[in-house]
DNA sequence: CAGGTCCAGATTTTT
DNA sequence: TCTGGACCTG
């Protein structure tokens, strides 16, 4: 069993080597991007189980449900055989697992279901309105608005007035206000046995302040690990804590460079401050060895870094050292970047470069558009992850709640939407009914209320369909369900018969899991991200280029990268350009994005772009700088390119490398 | 009371 | 482009 261990610490090189011999004293491991972070942890789990360690007894803590996959699948791999580590997976979806099994230590009901994001916005809309703060003369902040700030204040550990104060400066009028709806917010989950992401952690965190419990969790584990540290936030810090007192047995593993989720209370400070937590202090281990990109592309990374204000100085090295420099495309609009993108992927791909080993990252959603019209137009196919969510559709909502309240009866929001899914019936009816669910339970409750009028047939189908929701075996909820809900949505959509696919798909999926609690739970933690257009099956085998906001992007290399405006209002986005603290975040995000690249870099700066949150003055055009990351000192590290489409077929033509600057428009920009 | 239409406003990133 | 609130009609 050693052997296998030793061979593999063959083809590891000594810093990670280091990492993955070391002891059971707390570790922390500084890993740089693209210096084998994954390859480091998968191989320190594997020798920790050669060495004896039982797989059930390490808790193996990720970013996503994907790391989690891969971690074990590498593990795997070098142990050559199937390993199981049935605890690894998301601090939320370990929290739900753990707190449904102390539910009854720590007052909880163990049938309780999750809210996702939109779901919890949902409720949060409805109190907000029972507290009569939708009507207020001055705007008060929407629904989503309102979770944003009571998630910051659970997930930094903070007052709803220091939320405000540090992420919400523009809606600080109204403390008073939200503190109070904050309140019944929490009242209004804990009468319906629901829970949000929020409280996975925080309830999580708050039994492992029971001393008895903590060490019964704790003790469940011989180690700890958990992946990108640097995003995590002070709730998990105190998790892990809570279960690893003195440190022994934990590592984590992350790169204070790459923190960019801030926004969800993330903390670097976690990261820097973890090794001083023990004494003596945790050993640090520090990865500069970069084994992805070539080194013009890793010069022009590191230099962008060298410019922020705080962090490790961390040099990385690669021994790649062929390749041209980075590319600084200048185009016109944005449309002239689509037709960029799409031109250099269709010629990488006639060198033979699959569309797969290319993709185009961008700070936010929407900045795509026009480049998937593009794309569209090519007969270019491609998948685009981050922004809309398969869950977000109407129809899959809907069909979940139905779910959802028959699993759960409280759930209010989830009978709230079933309910007026019956023709006829509105917020007033679907209210009285919920009212006597507590005491009838979902179907008795229907059936204990006059139907509306005119629809009386539609009611009894309801009626029904709950009462064999009640006997349902599972997966057979799933038919009943769909059974029901197909006539409601061709009254309800033009498209039903696209989303007749989606609910085909939802019922594939949910035949796979073994129970409805269990399909509930899994599908709002780790949800499908496609968007619904392009989730069809037929495309898995097929090459396809990859979109992606920065963000879903972490962990990952293509040989060939393309990232979408590189200005400023976009990166920074204007949005985030606020504190410094904002600021280098936003720089970070760029360096995340230029690291992802193996062979080929290109950021991409439109002159002249149309601002897609402004959207009502309609056709203005705003005049845009390169990005402040990119100042005038580190255009040595790109080769800068104004491109512009060729006027007629074919060719492109490349006016050589005119650096393109525009006072003026830069003067403009500062004001606009 | 349900459901339609009209208008105003909107703070990016995700478990 | 979508959401939420106001207002109107049956």
């Amino acid at each position: 069993m050693s052997r296998i261990a030793v061979a593999a610490l063959e083809d590891l090189n000594a810093e990670q080597r280091a990492a993955v011999e070391h002891g059971r004293a707390p570790l922390l491991v500084i890993a740089g991007a693209g210096t084998g972070k994954t390859k480091t942890l998968s191989h320190r789990v594997a020798h920790l189980v050669a060495q004896g360690a039982d797989p059930s007894r390490i808790l193996l803590l990720t970013f996503s449900r994907r790391a989690a996959s891969e971690m074990i699948a590498r593990v795997g791999r070098v142990m050559a055989g199937d390993v199981r580590l049935p605890w690894a997976g998301t601090f939320h979806a370990i929290g739900a697992r753990l707190l449904r099994e102390l539910a009854p230590a720590i007052g909880l009901d163990a049938e309780f279901t999750i809210h996702d994001r939109a779901d919890s916005a949902d409720l949060m809309g409805m109190v907000r309105h029972q507290l009569g703060l939708g009507g207020t003369a001055k705007r008060f902040p929407m629904k989503g608005t309102c979770l944003a700030i009571y998630s910051r204040a659970v997930n930094a550990e903070e007052t709803i007035a220091d939320a405000l104060a540090s992420a919400f400066p523009w809606c600080r009028e109204w403390g008073v206000e939200l503190k109070a709806l904050s309140a019944a917010y929490v009242e209004a989950k804990q009468r319906q046995n629901v829970l949000d992401y929020d409280d996975l952690l925080w309830l999580w965190a708050e039994a492992m302040r029971e001393p008895a419990l903590a060490a019964e969790i704790g003790a469940r584990f011989d180690h700890v690990l958990v992946d990108e540290y640097q995003d995590t936030n002070k709730l998990q810090a105190r998790i892990l804590l809570g279960l690893k007192p003195d440190g022994v047995g934990l590592t984590v593993v992350g790169d204070d460079a790459q923190s960019i989720y801030a926004f969800r209370a993330a903390d670097v400070r976690n990261i820097l401050d973890f090794p001083g937590t023990f004494s003596p202090p945790a050993k640090i281990v520090t990865l500069e060895q970069n084994y992805r990109s070539t080194a013009p592309i890793l010069e022009a990374s590191n230099a962008v870094m060298a410019l922020a204000r705080e962090g490790f100085t961390k040099c990385l090295r690669t021994a790649r050292a062929a390749g041209g420099a980075p590319k600084l495309v200048s185009v016109r609009d944005e449309a002239g970047q689509a037709a960029y993108v799409a031109e250099q992927v269709l010629e990488a791909r006639e060198r033979g470069l699959e569309l797969k080993q290319q993709a185009v990252l961008f700070r936010a959603a929407d900045f795509s558009a026009p480049l998937e019209l593009e794309l569209a137009r090519r007969d270019i196919p491609f998948v685009k992850f981050g922004g809309l969510k398969f869950l977000e559709a109407a129809h899959v909502k809907d069909f979940l709640a139905i779910l959802r309240w028959a699993q759960n009866g409280g759930d209010r929001l989830a009978g709230f939407r079933t309910l007026q899914l019956v023709p006829g019936v509105g917020p007033a009816r679907a209210a009285r009914v919920l009212d006597v669910v507590d005491e009838h339970g979902a179907y008795g409750a229907v059936r204990n209320t006059a139907p509306p009028a005119g629809a009386s047939e539609a009611w009894r189908a309801l009626k029904e369909m709950l009462a064999a929701l009640d006997a349902a075996v599972w997966p057979s909820d799933l038919d009943l369900v769909a059974r029901w809900y197909q006539p409601v949505m061709d009254g309800r959509y033009d498209d039903a018969r696209v989303r007749l696919g989606d609910i085909e798909q939802l019922q594939r999926i949910g035949a796979t899991f073994g129970s409805r609690q269990s399909f509930l739970t899994e599908l709002t933690l780790d949800p499908p991200n496609s968007t619904s257009d392009e989730s069809g099956p037929a495309l898995k085998d097929d090459d396809y280029l990859i979109l992606s906001t920065i963000h879903s992007a972490k962990g990952q290399e293509w040989k060939s990268v393309f990232v979408l405006n590189v200005v400023d209002g976009c990166m920074p986005s204007d949005l985030g350009a606020g504190s410094t603290a904002e600021l280098e975040e936003e720089r970070r995000l760029l360096y995340v994005a230029m690291t992802r690249a193996k062979d080929d870099l290109h950021l991409i700066t439109p002159q002249r772009f149309y601002h897609t949150q402004q959207g009502r003055g309609g056709d203005k055009h705003v005049y845009a700088a390169r990005s402040r990351f990119l100042p005038s000192a580190l255009l040595e590290k790109f080769e800068q390119i104004a491109w512009a489409p060729a006027e007629g077929a074919g060719l492109h033509s490349q006016r050589g490398a005119l650096p393109q600057v525009d006072l003026a428009a830069r003067a403009r920009a500062r004001f606009s």
